[in-house]
DNA sequence: AGGCAGGTGGCCA
DNA sequence: TGGCCACCTGCC
């Protein structure tokens, strides 16, 4: 794998936890685990776990789910484009996170980029999450510096529930805090919810997570596809409406018939044909920004 | 410096 | 159903 494709894998819109160091590693946290990784210099990943083990590694980062041969089983063939973003990120996975968790990071995404996100997800760790133990070897070089840094996991829904309105917004939420605050009393109601929905079929625990306040389809599509496995899941944003008008000459579509013809036309993986769409369109804006291409003719709505 | 941002829910024809 | 708007507020 590039150090582009482990990039953008950790900080492509999957993950919020993921921060790049200056010797070009990331270190990120989920659940109690804080791991550092990079790609090493034969092009391999190199990961070191300062918190956690190797099983919450390999099936974080998607061990079981055969990426490569899902990918392989998309309809690139017939598909020029989807060929062509596949072979622009080569490698590029579908993460496999905590179910919980994930429903917490998407539920402050709405209408938020990527930066802001995150900044809202460290800022309820920092403050209302627990410190995670990190080993002490690995605390910072010897003669660094620089203090140790302090890792915090996320909060449970269950300590979510206790938190006030009021305290949530002070974390940059704004109306996303009373999403939040509404669904951690739903959560706290229904002890075993999360688990039941994360272990049904991708229809019906889309439908569940559709029930919860400030989760839609796209949000629910989201954490089905980023924190519960379901690669069918298709996540239609406004980046996807975008791609699917540009690319796939699909203009004026509803994100409803958008999120038909995804499954339709990518098949059982088209979650994963979703990351390698939104990979490349995300590439293109930034080169537009940097003015390396021209920008896109815009689109009609 | 001010518009905009990876949505959702509610209200209206 | 389909369209429109409020909801918060920190960043680029």
């Amino acid at each position: 794998m590039s150090t582009d494709v482990l990039a953008e894998t950790l900080d492509g819109g999957q993950a919020f936890r993921w921060t790049p160091q200056t010797d070009r590693s990331w270190i990120g946290i989920w659940g109690r685990n804080v791991v550092r990784i990079r790609v090493g210099p034969a092009g391999d990943i190199e990961w070191s776990a300062l918190a956690g083990d190797e099983a919450a590694v390999t099936h974080y980062f998607g061990a079981e789910a055969d990426l490569p041969g899902a990918t392989d089983a998309l309809p690139w063939r017939s598909d020029a484009h989807l060929a062509r973003c596949i072979q622009a990120f080569p490698g590029l996975r579908i993460l496999r996170q905590q179910f919980g968790e994930t429903l917490l990071c998407f539920l402050c995404s709405a209408t938020k980029q990527i930066v802001q996100i995150k900044q809202m997800v460290a800022l309820l760790a920092e403050r209302h999450g627990e410190r995670i133990a990190v080993a002490a070897a690995d605390r910072g070089r010897p003669g660094s510096a620089s203090p140790a840094t302090a890792y915090y996991a996320l909060p449970t829904w269950e300590k979510l529930a206790t938190i006030p309105e009021r305290e949530l917004r002070d974390c940059l939420l704004g109306f996303r805090a009373k999403y939040i605050a509404e669904t951690a009393t739903l959560l706290a109601r229904h002890p075993g919810w999360l688990a039941e929905t994360e272990n049904l079929p991708y229809t019906q625990a889309k439908e569940r997570l559709c029930s919860l306040p400030g989760v839609g389809e796209k949000i629910a599509d989201c954490v089905l596809l980023f924190g519960a496995g379901k690669l069918e899941a298709f996540p239609v944003d406004v980046w996807i409406l975008r791609t699917l008008a540009l690319r796939y000459d699909l203009h004026g579509w509803k994100p409803a018939a958008l999120s038909q013809f995804g499954r339709a036309h990518f098949g059982a993986y088209a979650g994963l044909a979703q990351q390698f769409l939104f990979a490349w369109e995300r590439r293109l804006g930034r080169s537009v920004a940097q003015g390396t291409v021209a920008a896109p003719p815009s689109i009609s709505r």
